[in-house]
DNA sequence: CACGTACATTTGTCTATACAATTATTGTAG
DNA sequence: CTACAATAATTGTATAGACAAATGTACGTG
């Protein structure tokens, strides 16, 4: 990825920045890569971290709490995005008996069967973006970004 | 920053979702501090990456196209962002005389004195955010990100 | 058991992003 | 010179995200 086109626009960039900057070209990228993976299957990116989410519950539902803390980008909304996965038939959800404050949002199996074709279409995304990349490489940057 | 927390939603996540799961968290964490320093000063990310580049210009007019391209994250709407800018008074907008399908847009004097506030927050924003890293570190991670 | 507080979700509003359609202007081929 | 294509910006629509307010439910204290 070429950094020095946005580079340009000032003169002088001190690495700081213009590491900064470079994050945000790449996280801009993967994103890009990722939601065209998605687009034929008629989800987005957010969608497709909450079908994981419910697929890992394995059979236990979880609540709209459950999903906001392990959603990987912070949702204020995730009602209105459990809506959408309902309209498309992918899960359900019910008023928790025990404590009606609470819903229970369960996978369905037409939900699990789309989500293991987006999981192969998400595999060949995943390997484009990832493709000049050694394993050493992985891991030293696992490290750098565990820094922030 | 822990990627603890998200990564055990899934048994066994191999290294390669984990680094662009991890680069999700930290481009969030990234942007959220960023916001935030902005915020007292009532413009977006958005807003402050376009008055930079029409700072960059150096009293050179830039058009919508222009914008676009400097852009650091994608923007099909830059219209209505300038929109905002121009309501703020820190940039106005002419028809170009020399091909009237253009616009020309130009920083303000009340922009050019916003926007340098705006650096101070925004140079301690950075500070904190980099505060575990080397240079050495960060241009590791320069080099590391360039491979995407 | 009534009251206030805390909890869990939903709704409303504003901004941002992606993408398609539209408008206005310019350039060009016949 | 007219018709058509190309360019530049704007507008419309749908989804997403941040944040505040509202709703409904449960719990603890007197």
């Amino acid at each position: 990825m070429n950094v020095e086109k946005i580079i340009k626009t000032e003169t002088q960039i001190p690495i700081a920045s213009r590491t900064i900057i470079h994050l945000s070209l790449v996280e801009g990228k993967i994103n890009e890569i990722m939601t065209t993976a998605l687009k034929p299957h008629g989800v987005s990116l957010q969608q497709f971290n909450v079908l994981r989410i419910l697929r890992g519950q394995k059979g236990k539902p979880a609540n709209l709490s459950t999903l906001n803390e392990r959603m990987v980008t912070k949702m204020s909304n995730t009602t209105r995005l459990v809506d959408k996965l309902i309209l498309k038939g992918y899960v359900d959800r019910m008023v928790c008996p025990s404590n009606r404050r609470k819903v229970e949002i369960n996978i369905t199996v037409q939900g699990e069967s789309a989500l293991s074709e987006m999981d192969t279409a998400m595999k060949e995304a995943q390997e484009k973006l990832l493709k000049n990349f050694t394993v050493e490489d992985l891991t030293a940057l696992n490290v750098l970004l565990d820094k922030f």
